[in-house]
DNA sequence: GGTTACATTCAGGAAACAGTCAGATACTGA
DNA sequence: TCAGTATCTGACTGTTTCCTGAATGTAACC
């Protein structure tokens, strides 16, 4: 099959060219819209196969905009974008179907992760949820990590770094890079919180592993190193 | 494919020729402009294959031209260029997707393979992240260095001036074009920091090595010697 | 052979970098 | 409400890296 079609709709510039670029270079066909009405069009006229859809909107909410879709009879799933203190009432019913909502602000692997899990139950699944990478495997729908027949209880962050880590084995990835993927795009401290995290992560994971799972390439980053298999 | 064309945006002169220079050399397709507006214009019209980009130029910021690039729906990787002491908002989210950035200072053959290695990911590979030169094969995605099947740990200095040396085998390199190409423009010290490092590559190198690999040509310069494999 | 210029190596100090920990704050679920 | 986690910051410590300068070694030249 071909990449799969993504629109996106937002209204904050930023945003949307964040998104764009990102989801672009995980490989998905991007278009991107910043309203309600927009949306609607763009849907009818390109049929994506999945949507992600910011809730507020300036013209229209994004419920709103999912009614007329669903009842002009498209059945695309849908990532909603909340605000982190939007009330119950309106996140209510959000992961119904194959929908599901991630929470602004966001990081941009959980966006990516999570759109490839909704395509995985949606499309017939040919992505595996299971990432392995040397001793671990990390199962990315019941979010359990494995580590030479142990499993390991991480983190929210704990997991995503990993995850970012198992998903580029044998790449040297500098702590912008991880700050950038891993942490949310607002996330405005210093590069030393990732240091503490790989610190944790060691702790984790060396505590069941055969061999140092992460290495360290001074003045570089991090690197996790896999015997490749091919 | 035909050499990859490449936009240069920053407002200093020297900089600027530079950077043309060395890309050329490299046998990049370069073009080189001095502020957003005259970025803009230029990759409207010439759609370049990679920017790089000062993110501190004197009409616009990096950032506003990136965005109205990527309105404009321009996708073309960006290498940007920030101060080595800019705080961390301003270097935030500048490794998503096919971007990265390196700091000003930087030495010129950072700058190629930084460029090289962004081309390698976004575009279909048809080049090697291997470098080879007789014994020692240099991963520079893993940044391992293998001397007869033993891994060299290298400090990033000692690294960068192993792989202009592997990249120019069996040719007589100065101290002076040593210091222009692994060392940061800026740098205003002595050439006998190159005798340092080459001391210190010799002892890593040949602890392991079947013979010497770097060759002193008594007031020429350095050569790394490699039998020719063609 | 002796002199000179060039190379190599070593030692040392400053700065940058990395690992760890304790504590403050925020968040979550009973 | 409260306890238990999770997150993040900042401090502290130890290590590595970088660069300089001086001492020693070596090739080239007259």
């Amino acid at each position: 099959m071909e990449n799969p079609r993504i629109l996106i709709v937002d209204d904050e510039p930023n945003i949307r060219d964040l998104l764009t670029t990102s989801l672009r270079f995980s490989g998905f066909n991007v278009q991107a819209v910043g309203n309600g009405a927009a949306a609607i069009s763009a849907v009818l006229a390109e049929e994506p196969d999945l949507i992600v859809l910011d809730v507020m909107l300036p013209d229209m909410n994004g419920f709103s905009v999912t009614k007329r879709l669903r009842s002009a009879g498209y059945t695309a799933p849908i990532l909603f974008l909340t605000a982190k203190d939007d009330t119950q009432d309106k996140i209510m019913g959000l992961t119904v179907g194959g929908d599901d909502y991630v929470t602004k602000p966001f990081s941009l692997d959980e966006i990516v992760a999570r759109i490839k899990a909704i395509l995985r139950r949606t499309m017939q699944a040919d992505e595996e949820a299971l990432i392995r990478a040397g001793e671990i495997s990390m199962d990315q729908d019941t979010h359990e990590v494995v580590v030479n027949d142990t499993v390991v209880d991480l983190s929210p962050t704990e997991f995503k770094l990993l995850r970012y880590l198992m998903l580029n084995p044998n790449r040297v990835l500098s702590k912008a890079q991880i700050l950038d993927h891993v942490w949310e795009y607002d996330f405005n401290g210093d590069a030393g919180i990732v240091e503490s995290y790989v610190s944790y992560l060691r702790r984790k994971l060396d505590a069941v592993s055969t061999e140092p799972l992460i290495t360290t390439k001074r003045g570089f980053g991090y690197m996790l190193k896999v015997a490749k298999a091919s």
